[in-house]
DNA sequence: CGGACTGTATGATGGCCATCGAACATTGGG
DNA sequence: CCCAATGTTCGATGGCCATCATACAGTCCG
């Protein structure tokens, strides 16, 4: 292949790992910060496909949010697709279920101190 | 009171929290390392009271092995019995599985990649 | 008593990770 | 075509945490 095509403006899709494929230091690791949590019940809180990154209501800037979606990504619990400039969001539930019983559970009931 | 009594002798037994005063981020950060999954399950193949903190085979010093059973007392995992010059230990299987159902399990559960 | 064993406390060290600011890319609209 | 909005990437920074070596304390036994 000679050249590139000039870059055809496409982005590069996100990298998604399923919950199978993911080690459970790797689901606990990325549940254990309390920003994501945050973001895991928010997600929660709506339907499917209707929350952009920037629809987060996180203390943390536009980088670090971006940051914790990718970390969320690599542990299966969250999937996303590029909708014009806006990337949506949807929370993996059954999958990640399937996987981690319970623990999905476990981190959207709000009955807890942390 | 002028000077200490010259210290009677006793050993100050070690803190204890139980799981229903420990926050969801406590837990999974407890749970977030390999060095104690790797002790929970070791306490879990033998009987309880049976394990003292030397017993453990993980690959770190005595004082890396006291500082993780400090972590995992105050996550409401391990509790903590002193006979002679050891201390046994006891895994809170029921108390704990109350508070954070199916997170033990999962821990307890070998078929992970991690 | 004295020594072996067990565990804790302390200080230092290194590494990992969350965060930020700034620069960049893509998209869509005026 | 320019601009605003959205996200990502990059380098730097700071803090937290796991680890170690060392020193210390309690327990038991000979």
């Amino acid at each position: 292949m000679p050249e590139q095509p000039e870059a055809t403006g496409h982005r590069p899709a996100p990298v998604h790992t399923h919950p199978d494929d993911v080690a459970l230091l790797t689901a606990l690791s990325a549940l254990a910060d309390p920003v994501r949590i945050q973001l895991i019940r928010e997600l929660a809180s709506q339907p499917d496909w209707t929350l952009s990154c920037s629809n987060f209501d996180v203390p943390v800037g536009r980088a670090a949010k971006s940051h914790h979606f990718t970390v969320l990504r690599g542990a299966g619990l969250v999937e996303q697709r590029d909708q014009g400039p806006k990337r949506l969001n949807r929370l993996r539930r059954e999958e990640f279920d399937a996987r981690f019983p319970g623990l999905l559970d476990l981190t959207l009931r709000a009955d807890d101190l942390g």
